[in-house]
DNA sequence: CACCCACCCC
């Protein structure tokens, strides 16, 4: 065994001093006293002569153990008590002491010489040659010592040395301790083990509890590569001994699991944390609440507020923050709101504070309710609770206004936010590109960002990821691959969405090849394909007629463990229908019913869609009858747009007008589409009055006509003079603050 | 506890 002599590090040296100091005082020099008798008779006579001293012997067959160790402490230094030591190890009836005087030798060696642990090292081995038992306190003095001297190896043959009859919890703790600090799992998970299991000799106690989680959660060692599963086993072993964890480290282990997305854990913890009596705070509660809110698991939202009334837990302005933003998500905003009323009130005993206000606002906005959104933020100007609206609150109102496609008034807000202490930042410049490019207007998008870029302002994917969608879909596929590479020269790292923006852009633009290039630049980024890429690049192979190349991807899918949904299925009975395979359609449908997967209102409507397209109109109309008969899927509006537009087409309007009819008493709303294949076939027949009539309903129902409307319309109404019909037609949607 | 990006089948 090779010695370390690393120093001993000041704070040992301060433990060793407190652990060394007699608890009772140095006793006086008292003559009556067989202990000052016994110390003043050392003291006064040379070593050499203690063996052949039957006073001396007599005196110390009569003091206890503990004595001999006061004793020892007192000698002059340590040279004197390991004298004193192996004099006592060598005569028979005095060796019981032996331990206790090395005790005192190790003590007075440290004060001596604080900074050499290899000089106690020497020692420990010297006794451990003379098998001269360690004493509990005496091994507790060396664990400590090269505990703090990292000195690993010699720690634990110490510990081993120490008898278990006498070995205490307190030293393994500091064995446990020492191994944990050092980064050594395994073998302090080992003793931990041993302390855990049924009727071990040292049980855990609360150190030691407090040690290992202190040591697996903490941030020094990152949990030793230990699982959650682990640890929380680990946590059941502890809470079996009576030792439930709670407090911080609790905290830090729900927050933990919360993390890591293993709620059940997370839940099944704080449970037995809460019935074992174990201090359990807010914080752990509002860790669980915030991940049980992400899952949507409501049930459990609910009972945990309960629990936490019964257990006395009072709440923060996290666990209101968290409450209300789940009301907004479920859109229940105006429970969302009265709960700040009620926290206003001061009923809740806590005040809203600024994210309390930006989760409404945000939650109004996204319900479109931007006007109470930008009231919520003038209430915070006004009140006298500090919560001047922020960089956040205008992202939020900016992104609400631009999602109603509200541009201007997202501008207005965004212009105003450079009176705020932090400004823009790239959330709101994403906010206000992002609605501009969904409404169309790429090029202003490109001005702002150009002249965001001026102002050091630079995009980040999500910026990209917004133009480059907008340029796909104007089927500016070049100016969406420019940005792309110079998304990537300007240092941001293409995402997986990114990816499938460009793909799903090649793949509408009918670029199958340029798509398959991208996927192959994925792949190398190391991403994937999901379900709904596959599906998206097997349909545009389709729609190229290209089977085989839509079979490859299947296959490749399959393989990659990705099951086809009924989108897939869907897509390709689409295929077959519109080819007017349907025997082969029909092929792919029982593989679908095969796979669990029913067939969908699509799968019908593909179906219908194929049998109007060949011509038999009739066994669309079977197949239709059977939907609303024996089918689980009622028609949707697409299914009676199709049949709508197929009987127009066969001039049978009347058919088309009782299908309209018929969707009025299912409750199927009919939309623009609808409108169009009837005033189509209208037109046919020339019945402008029925067309004026419906013109009505549609203006009614806010049914916004599109090009395909107004290009029917007025070639046809202004041929038979409804020109003022017309103008009323398109004036009833300015009326009702719609664009036309 | 708050704000920004993507997509499939009729």
């Amino acid at each position: 065994m090779r010695l370390s002599l690393k120093p001993l590090k000041p704070p040992a040296a301060a433990t060793l001093r407190r652990f060394s100091a007699d608890p009772h005082g140095t006793p006086p020099a008292d003559p009556s006293c067989p202990i000052s008798e016994t110390l003043s008779l050392l003291q006064t006579s040379d070593p050499i002569s203690w063996p052949a001293n039957s006073t001396l012997a007599d005196l110390l067959s009569s003091l206890s153990p503990p004595s001999v160790l006061k004793i020892t402490r007192q000698l002059p230094g340590s040279q004197n008590a390991l004298q004193f030591f192996e004099y006592l190890k060598s005569s028979p009836h005095l060796s019981d002491s032996a331990p206790f005087a090395f005790q005192a030798v190790l003590e007075l060696v440290m004060r001596e010489n604080p900074n050499s642990p290899g000089k106690l090292y020497e020692l420990f081995a010297m006794a451990k040659e003379q098998n001269t038992p360690l004493s509990v306190n005496a091994g507790t003095l060396l664990i400590m010592c090269f505990s703090n001297a990292n000195m690993l190896e010699e720690m634990v043959m110490v510990l081993d040395a120490i008898d278990t009859q006498v070995r205490n919890t307190h030293v393994v703790n500091l064995v446990v301790f020492g191994l944990f600090n050092l980064g050594r799992f395994p073998a302090a998970l080992k003793l931990v083990d041993k302390m855990l299991q049924p009727g071990a000799s040292n049980p855990p106690n609360g150190r030691t509890l407090r040690i290992v989680f202190s040591s697996i959660l903490g941030k020094k060692h990152r949990g030793g590569d230990l699982g959650d599963e682990e640890i929380y086993d680990l946590f059941l072993r502890f809470s079996e001994n009576g030792l439930c964890l709670g407090g911080y480290w609790l905290t830090h282990m729900i927050s933990r699991f919360c993390r890591n997305g293993n709620c059940d854990t997370a839940w099944n913890a704080l449970q037995k944390a809460m019935n074992s009596g174990s201090v359990v705070e807010v914080f752990p509660c509002n860790f669980l609440l915030s991940r049980l809110g992400q899952q949507r698991d409501y049930t459990r939202m609910n009972l945990l507020m309960n629990e936490m009334k019964e257990k006395g837990i009072t709440p923060t302005v996290v666990t209101y923050g968290i409450m209300i933003k789940n009301l907004c998500k479920i859109r229940r905003l105006d429970e969302a709101l009265e709960v700040l009323e009620k926290m206003r009130d001061g009923e809740a005993g806590i005040e809203p504070d600024i994210v309390i206000y930006n989760t409404l606002i945000d939650g109004l906005c996204k319900v479109g309710r931007q006007e109470d959104g930008l009231r919520l933020m003038e209430t915070m100007r006004s009140s006298e609770t500090k919560c001047e609206p922020n960089t956040v609150t205008y992202n939020c109102l900016i992104d609400g206004f631009c999602k109603v496609g509200d541009i201007d008034m997202g501008r207005e807000l965004f212009e105003q936010m450079s009176n705020l202490d932090e400004g823009v930042n790239i959330i709101s410049l994403n906010a206000m590109l992002g609605g501009m490019c969904r409404v169309g207007r790429v090029s202003s998008a490109m001005e702002l960002f150009s002249r965001m870029r001026e102002k050091g302002l630079e995009g980040n994917t999500v910026t990209y990821t917004a133009l480059i969608t907008a340029f796909c879909g104007a089927n500016n596929i070049e100016k969406a691959m420019d940005l792309f590479d110079e998304m990537k020269e300007n240092g941001c790292t293409p995402d997986a969405i990114i990816y499938y923006t460009l793909i799903s852009g090649f793949t509408r633009a009918g670029r199958m090849n340029d798509a398959m290039e991208i996927k192959s630049k994925m792949e190398e980024a190391g991403f994937s394909l999901d379900i709904i890429g596959y599906n998206i690049m097997i349909g545009g192979f389709c729609r190229k007629n290209k089977i085989g190349n839509a079979s490859e991807l299947l296959t490749e899918m399959e393989i990659a463990g990705l099951n086809p949904d009924r989108v897939t299925y869907n897509t390709l009975i689409s295929y077959f229908c519109d080819k007017g395979d349907f025997k082969h359609a029909q092929k792919v449908m029982k593989k679908m019913v095969d796979d669990g997967l029913s067939p969908t209102v699509v799968t019908y409507g593909a179906l219908i869609q194929g049998y109007c397209m060949k011509g038999s109109l009739s066994a669309a109309m079977r197949l239709f009858t059977d939907m609303k008969s024996t089918s689980k899927v009622p028609p949707n509006t697409v299914i009676y747009n199709i049949l709508i537009d197929s009987h127009c087409k066969e001039d049978n309007v009347e058919g088309a007008l009782s299908l309209m009819d018929e969707m009025r008493d299912h409750g199927v709303k009919l939309n623009t589409t609808t409108y169009n294949a009837l005033f189509k076939g209208l037109q046919q027949r020339n019945w402008s009055k029925k067309a004026l009539q419906l013109m009505k309903q549609m203006s009614k129902q806010e049914c916004m006509p599109d090009y395909v409307t107004m290009e029917i319309l007025t070639e046809w109404l202004s041929a038979a003079g409804e020109t003022e019909k017309l103008k009323e037609f398109v004036r009833s949607y300015r009326a009702s603050n719609l664009t036309v």
